[in-house]
DNA sequence: TAGCTTGATTTATGTAACCGTTTTCATAGT
DNA sequence: ACTATGAAAACGGTTACATAAATCAAGCTA
């Protein structure tokens, strides 16, 4: 009934969806941008935008939180979460015990100790190259790359055939296996459930870096 | 005269700027893009494009190997090679940088950078009951843990039920989820190959440590 | 009456369109 | 032949619009 309709009408505060509920949060301008860097740049507004998620609270401007929780970040990012490596990375004593001393049995704790190492320099070669996400998603996991898990990613890597690579695809980041065949160049998951992608002369993605190494915490 | 603006009218072939003119040197589309990113976007844009004009391709490496090879000593040890983590981390200065410093988008490599972490911080929680093993086996595939993963352990947490636990089992080194049911202790493995072991009151089975982390390389 | 449905309202977001500017070509005038 | 002028085409910033998403209030149903 049009009487029905008619009472149902009028302005009514507060209705509608809120200010900044957005992917973004925040208002947005209307940019150009080149079409070669448009993945690009929607692949690192996604990036960013989880990692303000991450950062504590929608709390609507101020940015000053970050502290160092990096684990709560890693759970509410929509695609990745990135990080870069400490800054200053000391080059600390790597005292180098006999393994055969190994034998001892329980208590690694004391003396008869193989090696120290610094897991920043056994995992990162190069960096001033390399920076940190947390996956999201099972792409990978024929590989042991699960949801969640941390990659190093090395961007002064040429990414060869064989490589796992960060590849920014329509606006989104994916970890895949890159596969130079002839049939042309792939990016290949690794799960069954997902096929690979033919990487066409004239497609825009933009590989961002070869992966070193995964981390999964427990 | 009208007469002399008409002949000057009409198609002309090879009229008007040409394409690629543009700043960018290509088509462009517009982006929507959150207020406190325009800048940092615009700016990168703005550089990537005076860099691709300067002709600077990026050398595909440009590297020096570091020296500390750490890989070779993991091949030497009979089911795992071992090593404690470096003995004085440092606590490293975590650099947050104002997003006006901006510089290299895409490129974590550069300035505008959220957040650094040092890895021995975001991996090791108790440095002093903390070691590192290199897995050997797929007794643990199924939670990605792989032949030549490394292992990060902390000693001073307890065994708890449903943690991966490295388990010193007739003085072999094993990694296994502990389980902790009314039928009493289990060692199992997530590999179906693999049978879960009892642990009997009087067996002499010794948990070294809980499994925190797993680190792949590729 | 509680919960579901429906339509209105408000914000968000991708895209088309607009319009002044810039670059280039062709013709006219000198 | 050289310059001035206007048209054509592309550029790029901005506005406008259409559709989607989120939220509220009133109506409806059980």
């Amino acid at each position: 009934m049009s009487n029905t309709i008619d009472k149902r009408g009028g302005i009514r505060q507060g209705a509608g969806r809120k200010k900044g509920s957005g992917k973004f949060g925040e208002p947005t301008k209307v940019l150009r941008v080149p079409e070669s860097k448009v993945s690009e740049v929607q692949a690192w507004l996604n990036l960013s935008k989880s990692q303000s998620k991450a950062g504590v609270k929608a709390s609507t401007f101020s940015e000053v939180e970050l502290g160092i929780s990096i684990n709560k970040s890693q759970q509410e990012c929509s695609e990745f979460a990135w990080y870069l490596p400490a800054n200053d990375v000391n080059f600390i004593e790597i005292p180098l015990y006999s393994h055969k001393v190994v034998a001892g049995f329980p208590s690694p704790a004391d003396d008869y100790i193989e090696q120290r190492l610094d897991l920043n320099e056994k995992l990162i070669r190069n960096k001033e190259a390399t920076f940190l996400l947390v996956v999201q998603g099972d792409s990978m996991q024929k590989i042991g790359i699960k949801d969640g898990d941390t990659l190093i990613v090395d961007r002064s890597l040429e990414p060869k055939d064989g490589k796992i690579v960060i590849a920014a695809l329509d606006g989104e980041l994916t970890v895949k296996r890159l596969s130079m065949k002839s049939t042309g160049t792939w990016l290949v998951p690794e799960n069954d459930d997902y096929p690979p992608i033919l990487v066409r002369e004239e497609s825009d993605i933009v590989i961002w870096g070869v992966v070193t190494s995964a981390i999964s915490q427990f």
